[in-house]
DNA sequence: TATGATTATTAGGCTAACCTTATTTTACTC
DNA sequence: GAGTAAAATAAGGTTAGCCTAATAATCATA
């Protein structure tokens, strides 16, 4: 098994539980990997043998201790990564979730470690989200859905929980929302939760799937 | 063919010939890369194919201009990220290299010109080897191995050309033996080679393989 | 609670990468 | 030009990762 692919399994399950809540369906995670249900179900097995996940055939799989501890690691990686190529390097945060992923897979401890002091042990990534502590506990990440925000209500921007989504950071860019950023929603659209949000004093529309993605924190 | 496995065998193709001069043996390459001579013909086959290496069956192999290229691009890349492991996050010399082997087959072109700048474009690395342009231009190195200079000279360091072993690196730490260092032929053995140096005011032996290791340039 | 629809799993098999040993071929040297 | 060292091929093995097709389990609901 290559150290790649087990960590790809090993993210997209831990993405996906953490997004769900419940145990992962092996059609899920065929779908965001792209390959077949039945290479997935090949895959758990081997994952399970390994104990890095539990996995319950029929009963979707959760990952292990010891799977959560690796994913935990990589997303510190990643993160940190994300703040250098952002902060140092001047990379936009649209960029810099792909960059991350490739380098996270060939980061060491050591380099982690360093990189992590270097930063200034830095709390978030450019998206808002928070990095696991080296003892690889991970901070809770306050806030709701700009989405469930209610109208006429301001609130702080959180961060975006679809980070690997270029198109929609992109978006928010144009809209001037990135985390700090203040928004108020005018209104609420009853039909298809269409928001009609003010941010930096302009006023704009934004679909309900984009809004669901934008954690923000009452203010 | 995977991206990694080539790319061993194209730095090590690279290595060999830049140390030997002409043409490398199957059985050299097979001997670095740890594999049979016949896996490194097979290999070296896909390679020519792919346009990436010139090899004649019985003639050795060295590296086409594309393969050249690749590697070039993977030096600088792997240079540029031990100046900013030793530089900035505080990684000895002896490990850099190590690090940056790691890192080097996951940096983007973006990544790598981005970093180059962050760095002030430097134009050695850390064990004093140039870094090859962005054009992949490999500037020349000037000096002699301290073998050959002369007894009673004076000269400055260079670089180490086998930045790769940590115990050789260590070895030079404890003589306090860096680049730019001043180093001065006190003795050389008619016998084996072995050398009497003086290096920051103490005297010390080095044996004769170390020294062939090591570039200088007569002051 | 039986049944059809949905979802997963197993069975069986393919391909590609990378490697091996054993045998044959080439090239070099005296 | 014969012997030897080096290198190439031939033949084959293993493993990973994936696939399709066939089977089995689960679930929702009539």
């Amino acid at each position: 098994m290559s150290q790649r692919i087990v960590e790809e399994y090993l993210e997209a399950i831990y993405a996906l539980e953490e997004m769900a809540g419940n145990p992962v369906r092996t059609s899920s995670l065929a779908q965001v990997l792209e390959v077949s249900p039945a290479s997935v179900s090949e895959m758990l097995h081997r994952l399970s043998e390994k104990g890095l996940a539990e996995y319950t055939p029929y009963g979707g799989v959760s990952l292990a201790e010891e799977g959560r501890r690796r994913v935990l690691k990589l997303t510190r990686r990643h993160r940190l990564w994300e703040v250098f190529l952002s902060r140092h390097l001047g990379i936009s945060w649209e960029d810099v979730y792909h960059e991350a992923c490739n380098l996270e897979h060939t980061t060491s401890e050591l380099v982690s470690q360093k990189l992590a002091q270097f930063l200034g042990n830095p709390e978030v990534c450019p998206h808002g989200r928070p990095i696991p502590k080296r003892s690889l506990k991970q901070p809770k990440v306050s806030g709701i859905p700009l989405a469930d925000l209610e109208v006429g209500k301001v609130a702080k921007m959180v961060c975006v929980v679809r980070e690997s989504n270029t198109k929609l950071l992109r978006y928010l860019t144009s809209l001037g929302l990135m985390p700090g950023a203040k928004v108020k929603v005018l209104e609420k659209s009853p039909f298809d939760g269409t928001l009609t949000i003010e941010v930096n004093n302009s006023t704009r529309a934004m679909g309900q799937e984009a809004s669901s993605f934008i954690m923000v924190e009452p203010v």
